[in-house]
DNA sequence: CCTTGACTTGGAGTCGACTCCAAGTGTTAT
DNA sequence: ATAACACTTGGAGTCGACTCCAAGTCAAGG
């Protein structure tokens, strides 16, 4: 599979996409005979693994050291499940100050919303008054 | 308040809290007899609202523009409604990777802990074999 | 054969959000 | 009253994570 198709099937930039392979994000993947890029299934799972680790913010250093303890065999894994416990800890903190802003969101839209209500409600009541109704 | 403290109550930089000013991200903080920063229990409200946002990832830019149009007064509350529930859309679609990401690092600990007990399994095994227990 | 367009590399540039610096002023403790 | 230290300003520097660029290679279509 091309760079190309790769960057569309995950939306990431070919760039991006190269910019991970330079850094240790994903190790080197296999070129055709002319020295392009073929990605195989296990480039893509990394690819998707690598993904879906950034776009929860578990910061680039962080994934290079993990990549290359998994790329280091099946001695390590203690120090590699140390660095995924950890980033789990971080993850679970941005969530909840996440929540807790979400939380403080939907309170001030509520308020905009109700002052809204009361406006409409003014308007009504200052209707009724010019028809002396109330 | 001096800055100082407020940067020790929030535990924001100085630095942090003049940029936040310079950039309007807070309107400008009254001085006292010496040109210096003296923050006001509204000014401590608005560094609060500002640092609980940006914790969550909100941009500084469209920060900037809600409190923009917060000092800007009440005839158009719409356009902030607007920008909140807009942001709430994009917080909420964020922490849905991060529950994501968080349910696959769950997973993956967990492969890693039965591997653990697998091979601890696997040496009480041999140790009973050695034995001639089994 | 020649162009078009995706690919390659190493390196430079950009962007958001701070963070630091130099030079100067103010305040407090010894 | 002099040192030590928090504060001020404008501007420059840093950091993480891309993103873009120049110069060159390769495959396919007209």
């Amino acid at each position: 599979m091309k760079i190309m198709e790769v960057s569309e099937q995950f939306g990431l930039s070919s760039d991006t996409l190269r910019y991970y392979e330079r850094v240790g994000l994903i190790p080197p993947v296999n070129r055709n005979g002319s020295g392009m890029r073929d990605y195989n299934e296990l480039d893509l799972r990394r690819v998707e693994f690598i993904k879906c680790m950034r776009s929860a913010g578990l910061p680039v250093e962080v994934l290079i050291e993990y990549v290359g303890l998994v790329q280091q065999g099946d001695q390590i894994t203690e120090a590699r499940k140390e660095i995924l416990i950890e980033q789990r800890g971080l993850l679970i903190a941005r969530m909840k100050e996440m929540q807790n802003t979400l939380d403080i969101l939907n309170h001030k839209i509520e308020v905009y919303e109700n002052a809204v209500l009361r406006k409409e409600k003014e308007i009504v009541q200052a209707e009724d008054q010019a028809l002396e109704i109330s």
